[in-house]
DNA sequence: GGGTTATTAAACCTTATGGTTGAACGACTC
DNA sequence: GAGTCGTTCAACCATAAGGTTTAATAACCC
C-alpha cells in the first residue's frame, strides 16, 4: 500500500491531471475528450491519461476505436484516509499555530 | 493554490517525506532526529526535509546549533479538501459531507 | 583557539517527468 | 480497398527527483 500511495499523490501532483479527474467526475471520457482542454500534444496528454490509470485512479475500457476511461475512485479515498490522520491538527491546533505565525511576524 | 497543491501532493508522494511527517506529528524534530530512521545519507534527508519545507509542509527555526522543525498542517488542510470533492464517489454518505462542509464554513 | 557536532552546499550520477514530433496501428466510412 | 479518426509507440530533449560523497559553515565545548 506504500507504493500504492506514491503513485496516487504523484498522480494528484500535476494540474493536467487533477483536472482530468474533475471531468472524469462528471462521467465518462474518452481520451480524446479528456485532452481537448490542455493546450498539449495528443500524445501528451495521452501519457497522462496512462500515469492516471497506473496509478489505479482511471479505469479503461474500448468502445469501438475510442477508449472510455472511468473514475476509480479508491486510490483517492485511501489518499484521503491517510491525510485525516492528522486532521485534529488543522481542526483543533489550528488556532494555536496562527497564533505563533502571528508572533513572529510582529518581530 | 494550483501550484501550492502540485507541491504539497509532491511532497506526499514519497515514503520517507510521508515518514517524516509522522515523526514530526508527535512533536518538534531536529533535521537529525528525522534522518535518524532512514537508511539514508544525512545530506539525503536533508533535501527530503528541504522540500517538505518548500510544499510549506514543514517550518524551521534555529535552536542553537539544530534546527527544530513543526508540522504546518495547513498545506494538509488544503489538500484533503481538495481529496473530499470526490468523497461521494466512495461513500453513500453526501448529505453528512455538505454537513461538515457547512460546519466548517462557519468557522 | 582547537575539536566536535549539526547542518548545508557543491558536484556528480541515475532515473523519472513532462513535453515534443513523426510514424504506426486498429477501427470506422465510403 | 482507400482514406480518415482515435490512439499509441518510439525517439528525442530538458529539467527535476532521489541519491551519493566530499567539503564548507556555524555553533557549542574545553
Amino acid at each position: 500500500m506504500v507504493e500504492r500511495l506514491d503513485a496516487t499523490f504523484g498522480a494528484l501532483a500535476d494540474p493536467t491531471r487533477r483536472a482530468m479527474l474533475a471531468s472524469l467526475a462528471l462521467g465518462e471520457r474518452s481520451i480524446g475528450e479528456l485532452a481537448a482542454p490542455h493546450a498539449m500534444s495528443f500524445a501528451g496528454a495521452s501519457k497522462h491519461v496512462r500515469m492516471l490509470e497506473r496509478a489505479g485512479l482511471v479505469e479503461r475500457r474500448k468502445a469501438g476505436r475510442t477508449q472510455l476511461c472511468r473514475l476509480d475512485p479508491r486510490a483517492l479515498a485511501e489518499a484521503d484516509a491517510w491525510l485525516r490522520q492528522w486532521e485534529h491538527f488543522w481542526t483543533a491546533r489550528l488556532d494555536a499555530l496562527e497564533q505563533i505565525i502571528a508572533e513572529r511576524k510582529d518581530r
